[in-house]
RNA sequence: GCCCCCAUGGUCUAGCGGCCUAGGACGCCACCCUUUCAAGGUGGAGAUCGCGGGUUCGAAUCCCGCUGGGGGCACCA
């Protein structure tokens, strides 16, 4: 049907405004290149008289196979669909594609569904919707649920010629392989059943041998031009792309196949996938022009790659998405920053509420190359979003991250559970300008509900003082502090911070050295809203153990 | 080996022929603020826009070549 005129995505752009502003054809004004994939065929209907049809309205999927917990990458691709879809008031698909029955993982699709879930990333149909059951009007939403739909395609490939059955045994094509490679020959099937055997051979044997289908490359159609929305026209040379199998011997289609029929059964206009599809885009091309369908936008969408600039895997460490969450990011930081990785507004704004991404996403300003995942910005961004929160929701979130056992980074197990979620809140405003994961927070809370603290006096002596000078401090701190009437912050200010001049400290020094008394830490949230969080009853004690400590540190140091 | 994509400071990026003596952000350094740590503020270092040719009065921006990086080449997706 239609063909873009040759060259750049980008550049005929004002031209379909002006088309798209004479037609009303409202949808397209966000997706230009959608308006003339369909466009056309809307355009036709109304001439008949009809109204736009369904298909008018941007279709997006996000289709992961069910293979083990989804990586950045992943999610990355399925945000950049789901904006696409919300910004644009089109619907947001989730498909599962297990065709491979051997790579299926036990729970991965539940990683998958708690992942967008996690995200905010809601899906207008799939396989499963809030209450159980899959939702949507062209379900079934999993592949192996499909497979007449895919039997169907092939057989009408086959009656066609457009494919043919290939009896060849793994070991010859291995052997092919390695002859090729050898050779310096460009890879590919060699056709071998398809010219070696007659039309009949095949046709018997399909009937009792267990068997391959091969889509036939037409060799002799030209160029094969993907025309990638991100890229431009990709031209590639049809002898180079070898006879794919697309139904395996199990019955199973192969990923090819079920993609092209399901994203044509499902209407799916925009097709935005990582880059690393880029190379199958002609295969897909050709199998849409075979079986007489209108392919559907292409968008290949730039890696996201790990520190060495290869493509993210599992040993770059922390990849899966759900990792993220058990590290204490948000959500909403996650998004954000995952939204910056291969798109842009302009040359300024960064930080996006969820509304404002999703007004302002735009595929045209999705970039061309890979970017590696700069987890450093990611929890500067996270610390960012933690406090910009109301302090109490901050208390809510941080409390799942203090109640999980010690050994998965809670609080000490010996802190009972569940956790005091009131004084939790009113510890949370200490802590919220220093956190910038959630799960630092059991680190930087953790003497709150613990016994008292039990420093080391060289631990109380602040440097520069003598230990006889901390000992009169922290006997003198001890004394004033009895004698005040309410235990808050400005009493404490009060009566403590002229004591370090008296005493001749710097305040640092004083303070330091009763930080340390009563948290049994150098580093704390600023002391008087401690020691008020602390309560009255424990800093005493903490203070009077300090002094004690001192004491008996002294006596031991005099008598040898 | 064959095919394809990409290329602005360490990283994410703005830039679509003159506004660029290349802008923003993370990170880094210094100073300020300060009871520690943060947060915040100010300033700074860091890019001959991968290299070489063109086109043009003028190129980070257009064209070609090279180099480099990445991706793909399965009965995996």
């Amino acid at each position: 049907m239609h063909r873009f005129p040759a060259g750049h995505s980008r550049l005929p752009q004002s031209y379909f405004r002006v088309a798209v502003n004479t037609t009303h054809l409202e949808s397209a004004l966000n997706a230009p290149l959608t308006f003339l994939s369909f466009g056309i065929r809307a355009l036709c209907y109304n001439a008949r008289g009809g109204g736009w049809s369904m298909a008018d309205t941007v279709r997006v999927r996000f289709a992961p196979s069910p293979t083990g917990e989804p990586h950045i990458g992943n999610i990355r691709t399925a945000l950049f669909n789901w904006l696409f879809a919300r910004h644009s008031g089109g619907s947001f698909v989730l498909r599962i594609e297990d065709t491979d029955q051997e790579r299926k993982v036990e729970g991965a699709l539940d990683s998958i569904l708690a992942s967008l879930r996690w995200l905010g990333l809601d899906w207008d149909e799939g396989p499963e919707s809030e209450n159980g059951g899959s939702n949507g009007d062209y379900g079934p939403y999993v592949q192996s649920e499909r497979l007449g739909l895919y039997r169907e395609a092939v057989d009408r490939l086959l009656a066609n010629g457009d494919a043919y059955p290939c009896f060849c045994s793994p070991e010859r094509l291995d052997a092919m392989r390695k002859e090729q490679q050898r050779n310096q020959q460009p890879p590919g099937y060699d056709r071998h059943c398809l010219t070696e055997l007659t039309s009949e051979e095949r046709e018997r044997r399909a009937g009792e041998e267990r068997h391959v289908v091969r889509f036939r490359i037409p060799t002799e159609g030209g160029t094969v031009v993907v025309n990638d929305y991100i890229r431009g026209d990709v031209a590639y040379e049809p002898a180079l792309i070898d006879d794919f199998v697309i139904l395996k011997s199990d019955g199973f289609p192969t990923y090819h196949l079920a993609n092209v029929v399901d994203d044509h059964f499902m209407q799916i206009t925009h097709v935005m996938r990582a880059e690393e599809w880029l190379p199958s885009a002609p295969r897909h091309v050709l199998l849409y022009r075979a079986l007489g369908w209108e392919p559907p936008v292409l968008a290949h969408l730039p890696m996201i790659l790990g520190p060495d600039r290869a493509k993210l895997s599992k040993r770059h460490g922390a990849t899966s998405t759900l990792e993220y969450k058990n590290s204490g990011y948000l959500p909403e930081a996650m998004t954000n920053f995952m939204a910056l990785l291969g798109w842009s507004l302009d040359d300024h704004t960064e930080v996006f509420s969820r509304d404002e991404l999703v007004e302002h996403f735009d595929l045209d300003r999705v970039g061309k190359a890979g970017a590696i995942f700069n987890a450093e910005k990611l929890t500067w961004m996270n610390g960012l979003y933690i406090r910009q929160l109301p302090a109490e929701e901050l208390a809510e979130r941080i409390l799942p991250f203090l109640e999980r056992p010690e050994a998965e980074g809670g609080l000490p197990d010996g802190v009972a559970r569940p956790v005091d979620a009131a004084y939790v809140a009113t510890l949370t405003p200490l802590i919220q300008e220093r956190l910038k994961r959630l799960d630092e927070a059991p680190g930087l809370l953790s003497f709150f509900f613990e016994g008292l603290p039990t420093p080391a006096a060289s631990d109380l002596v602040p440097k520069g003082v003598s230990p006889e000078q901390a000992t009169d401090a922290l006997a003198m701190v001890t004394d004033k502090l009895e004698a005040i009437g309410d235990w808050n912050e400005e009493a404490l200010e009060a009566t403590l911070r002229p004591m370090a001049e008296e005493l001749g400290l710097k305040t640092g020094q004083l303070f330091g050295a009763i930080r340390v008394a009563v948290t049994g830490r150098s580093v704390s949230p600023p002391l008087f809203e401690t020691m008020v969080a602390l309560g009255r009853e424990r800093c005493m004690d903490a203070l009077r153990n300090a002094v004690g400590t001192l004491g008996e540190s002294a006596a031991q140091a005099s008598s040898p």
